[in-house]
DNA sequence: ACATTAGAGTGAACGCCGTTCACAATAGTG
DNA sequence: CACTATTGTGAACGGCGTTCACTCTAATGT
């Protein structure tokens, strides 16, 4: 039941946006009371965590088949390109998990359990990644910090994923390809990173 | 009196957040009727655009003194670190102005007219800075296109931007300083643009 | 077989919200 | 002084999240 109300949220959701999920609006996809919906989430932000929950998991299967790249340094980049393709094919999917604040308290039993597990959780499983990089010795000594350095690349990717989202559509601003803007950001955040001889430091 | 409701309006808001400004309060704030701020707004999205309008200007204002550095290299790092600023000690401006989806319809006049001038566009300033460094030979072959240049720039910006003002709460992640990440972005975006003999390419 | 009980689901209501509209009050003009 | 345009109001509408007393149903205990 509790799935039946995400389903239809979701898709709503996915549909026309954040604003358009509504209780009442979901209660009559699945043709139930708007009460109803109390009896399985506490809260519309009971319910739109659990929406949350469910895509940063699917962001995790999505990371799977950069994990399997042979190089660290590939890895570090396809998960980047993975994690473009998420925000640019679900963009109020992205939206809802990186551009929303959520309210502080409630926090859900998952998430805390998983967090700083690499495999279920996305932000650590990114720096586990770098620090294989570091441990390597593929990187400068300037760039020996995991989390400064995930902190880094995660905001290059994400400040041109959230402008896409927010402003793809402002006139007055000529967009480059998406992909252009992506691959120049990790060329020069990645490319600045690494050793000059390391592997790749140049592409 | 449009002023006064923005005003009441602003301080509100900066104060609360956007989802406390509610034409409502408001009113109550001026101490008149939610109706009639309808007289001086046609909607409650025109009252918010008109924010966003002074908050554009303030943000135009506030890079004056990085125009008068004597470098253009020095100009584009002063710029990020006041659109930095910016960003840190105004995060619900910072959130309407550059996080948030606009409805799509009545663009406002002063907008539409000064679009692509520097003097009343904060992008296209931007762009210009940019294009100076250009036309004064002091970027790599790689990075002449000034529009590609400063949406790289202003994602990796606006990234860290965005990312702290949205998680900056978040446990599970070991945030480290703004400044530093600010330090390592533009090092490594700008520091990566230059050609290796210009002056200050390896700040 | 029947009474009891726990839970799912409902309908009506509350207090918010943005917005509208007919109307009062006020100011300005011929 | 009459007329008109503007300013502000109160009440209402529909939609929102949420609550609560209530029904109904299905399982349980004896």
């Amino acid at each position: 039941m509790r799935v039946r109300i995400m389903e239809a949220a979701r898709c709503l959701f996915a549909k026309e946006g954040y604003e358009a999920v509504t209780l009442r609006r979901v209660a009559d996809a699945i043709e139930y009371s708007p009460a109803a919906i109390y009896k399985y989430f506490q809260d519309k932000d009971d319910m739109v965590r659990a929406l949350v929950e469910d895509d940063v998991a699917v962001l995790l299967d999505a990371f799977q088949p950069a994990l399997a790249k042979c190089t660290p340094l590939e890895r570090l980049r396809t998960l980047g390109l993975a994690y473009m393709d998420m925000a640019y094919d679900q963009p109020n999917h992205y939206r809802l998990m990186f551009m929303t604040r959520m309210p502080a308290g409630a926090k859900s039993e998952a998430l805390e359990a998983g967090r700083g597990d690499p495999n279920t959780d996305a932000y650590a499983l990114y720096v586990s990644v770098i620090a294989d990089c570091i441990s390597r010795g593929l990187f400068r000594d300037e760039f020996l910090d995991p989390e400064l350095v995930a902190q880094t690349l995660w905001a290059g990717l994400h400040g041109i994923a959230s402008l896409h989202i927010t402003f793809c559509d402002k006139p007055g601003v000529a967009w480059r390809p998406v992909r252009d803007r992506v691959r120049v950001m990790q060329d020069l955040l990645i490319g600045g990173m690494v050793k000059p001889h390391a592997e790749g430091s140049a592409a």
